[in-house]
DNA sequence: CGGGTGTTTGCATACGTATGCAAAGACCGG
DNA sequence: CCGGTCTTTGCATACGTATGCAAACACCCG
């Protein structure tokens, strides 16, 4: 760790006083939304500041109204473009509440609980967004047992008692089931997330849940991991069954878009004609005319809102009830998958 | 603004005291690194700060010691895959050094440059890291004349005074040309990046200025303002010229790949039979098996270690000279290009 | 044992700010 | 003009912490 000196000298509220002629508190008032003080005084303070370039000091305020107006944002990696998209529109609309994200980022291996934990602290966040795959139940949970108020962002728990916003991951592996039977698929596959992760499992199970009813039991499942290189190695395995699947339900589109080119470039197969492909996503690559990928959309910009807007109902009543709130988003028909009869 | 209510208790360095019975500012020193405390105190504090669950509060110390240990982000948008790549290297290496990246967006629009700069001054940060494109001068020279240490990532500029981390574009650019020209391509263009962004002019100088010392002059140049549509615009008015160009250098692979998508698919032509295509950047996408990108590749590593390293020393010395850092980075050649004779 | 030197500790204060409270000021009505 | 009521202002203090300084302690050597 670096040893920097100290920091230069900056303008003060007393400076600012001193400059206007009036009280330290005055200055404070002016800068503090809802205080009582005068038109008059109000501008003879802000021509002052203005005057010196005085800006108030968010932290020190933090150690009077308990309010940093910080949010941590805990992040595995941003490789999959879905969470960078996120993270954009988190940032914007946190802006917007006059919130700014910290970034704690926990790379891919086991995540040390304790270190996030403590840095988290360190900082007095107002609350916590968490959007890592390799999140442990155990963090989130200290974390609302610490006071702070947390948010799973495109992750569920299975956990009571900490909020959570994902898209309704269930219907959407349903809504790839029924459209995959309908375009006549007979062979379904599905390459999933993470044995770990629930929104890997709740893609799945509505998937596998559908075909069963239908009578057209999944045929093979295959761990992708969340990572490309295992999604490669598992479209490999599928299509080197000696009855090879007619469509594969991939669990993200980061892995999707791996699987195609491994199927094209390295199989020498054709999608959708061989083998249809279905992702979960929609990130930007998936509408890429290379790809033009099938996918399921996360409504992004809704969950994003519902995230924000549940983090600030926690910040305002930390008491409050944790809620889980699922997001519907539509199949967005591209050219990777045969399409139903009647679609055409 | 959301107007949360008052933060709840949380345990102080004075309870910690209490509890071990010794004084507030043992409690200080013990959590101050180089401090002067005995071993017997120091465990005896430890283990009543572990007892109560008692961490430091950063922002506090800050007040003290000038130091909050945040390092403001700037940054556009993130969906060229270049930043979120750099982005997570950089909150890698920053927790490293026990700093983190509080992220301040400012949007694909004309920056507004007082808001940034405000929010900036308000979290009084150690240090600011500019990736925006639209990043204007002003901002950055304001910020280093308050006083606060900026480093500009993958951004150039041309006033002094301010520290840079680039590759080497211009070298890069004559990398591209060198290697077009020895591949028997007689008709150049350039999908050029910003007007405004010296990356950008960099870029084309270096290719602009070999092609006309080799005896063939660059035949166009098209703006791609670094945006995938403008991009596949620029793209369809170069090949519909009455003499199409045979190689096209664009300024960035974000931009390359939506070029490539846009000849093969929207004008039916073959890359790199028709047409070839070099990018710069090389962002993960580029080595996909559908795009297999020939690009001069940004050695995103190396630069994050330069820009933060060269941060580190600003913070600890800041009158310390700004320095312009260039690091060279390799042509990757992939299949996008046709290649040099005397390289089959 | 006493003197010299180095280490450790607590006191008092400061960092930049918000806020409770009492006093002063402003305004209105009788 | 006076009394009542509301608004505004400054004082004093608190938030959680680091640090200069002086006193106490520990250690070593003659």
């Amino acid at each position: 760790m670096s040893e920097p000196t100290r920091n230069r000298r900056r303008v003060t509220a007393a400076d600012v006083a001193r400059e206007a002629g009036v009280s330290q508190s005055a200055v404070s008032r002016v800068f503090t939304e809802g205080a009582s003080v005068s038109g008059r005084m109000d501008a003879r303070v802000r021509e002052a500041a203005e005057r010196l370039g005085y800006r108030p000091n968010v932290l020190a305020r933090s150690l009077i109204t308990g309010r940093t107006r910080i949010i941590g944002l805990v992040v595995a990696y941003l490789d999959n473009p879905f969470y960078p998209d996120a993270i954009e529109k988190l940032s914007a609309a946190l802006q917007e509440e006059g919130y700014h994200l910290l970034i704690f980022t926990t790379g891919r291996t086991e995540m040390d609980v304790d270190r996030i934990f403590q840095e988290l602290m360190d900082y007095r966040v107002d609350g916590i967004i968490a959007a890592s795959i390799n999140l442990s139940g155990d963090l989130a949970k200290r974390c609302r047992e610490a006071g702070m108020p947390v948010v799973l962002f495109n992750r569920g728990t299975d956990q009571g008692g900490i909020s959570a916003v994902t898209s309704d991951n269930v219907a959407g592996g349903r809504m790839v089931a029924e459209f995959l039977l309908r375009g006549g698929h007979r062979r379904l596959a599905h390459i999933a997330g993470w044995e770990a992760s629930s929104t890997g499992r709740d893609r799945l199970q509505g998937f596998r849940d559908h075909l069963k009813g239908a009578g057209r039991p999944l045929m093979y499942v295959a761990d992708g991991a969340y990572d490309r290189h295992r999604a490669s190695e598992a479209a490999r395995f599928l299509m080197g069954q000696a009855v090879p699947p007619d469509a594969i339900f991939v669990a993200n589109d980061h892995m999707a878009l791996a699987v195609m080119d491994c199927l094209r470039h390295d199989l020498g197969l054709r999608v959708p004609e061989d083998v249809s492909i279905v992702g979960y996503d929609d990130v930007p690559m998936a509408g890429w005319p290379s790809y033009d990928l099938t996918t399921v959309r996360q409504p992004t910009r809704r969950m994003v809102e519902a995230s924000v807007a549940e983090l600030m109902r926690l910040i305002a009543a930390p008491a409050r009830q944790a809620t889980t709130t699922r997001i519907d988003g539509p199949l967005v028909v591209r050219g990777s998958a045969r399409l139903p009869e009647d679609r055409t």
